[in-house]
DNA sequence: CTCAGCTATTCGGTGTTGCTAAGTACAGGT
DNA sequence: ACCTGTACTTAGCAACACCGAATAGCTGAG
């Protein structure tokens, strides 16, 4: 999609991320994928992946090895309660952006 | 406000700055003061001197040196064409972000 | 049986961005 | 003279997403 995707991504990824995980657990290279349906085309896998390594050191997912029957062992990260702490955290951070960016849309027309 | 709202900032931060010029020119320190006022309470100075430099040299915005009555002259910074487009640009990246997590936080609850 | 191709993860290096902290500069009040 | 408020600059730092390559396991085609 381009820079600015790229750079907006930055601090929300990590929310997306995790918001994922609420629904269910799951796999790096599954979250990868899913997030290409939704329409973030061009995320790299490496992206997820590093991302992953950093919420799990944080403490705010668990994870399990699973082993796979078309590839390497899977590890599966769940949310757990101080990663869903950290959502809601997350969630109320960006209810304040977006309302920031959404009355400068309207009032700077 | 956190490190949360300091990473979501990256790369909407531009936007938001560039918004605000689209309503009317203004300079550095009134514009820190304007996001101040607005909720961005620890946003820091020197972050938005550097973006205005940054958008200066993209070419999206035009200068001029202003004296002040109380002290050094300012560096009046007005929306351009360019500018406007990658206003437009940048509101139609946040607008497909927006929508995704707001499809994520229905549906993930 | 080997090789390509898909699954799945890891790692090193890069660029952009916002923050910190200090410094420069000018005006007016005490 | 000194401090406060205005106004901008600069150098160095940390976090994050990207890219490219490497590693590892399994399956099916040749």
């Amino acid at each position: 999609m381009g820079k600015l995707v790229t750079e907006m991504l930055k601090g929300t990824l990590e929310g997306i991320v995790l918001a994922i995980l609420s629904g269910r657990p799951a796999y790096g290279y599954e979250i990868t994928a899913q997030l290409r349906d939704q329409g973030f085309s061009d995320i790299a896998e490496g992206t997820i992946y590093a991302l992953l390594v950093r919420i799990e050191q944080r403490g705010l997912v668990d994870v399990e090895k699973v082993p796979s029957e078309k590839g390497p062992p899977r590890k599966v990260y769940s949310l757990n309660d101080q990663g869903r702490e950290y959502l809601e955290e997350f969630w109320r951070t960006w209810s304040f952006l977006a309302d920031r960016l959404e009355q400068l849309r309207k009032g700077g027309k």
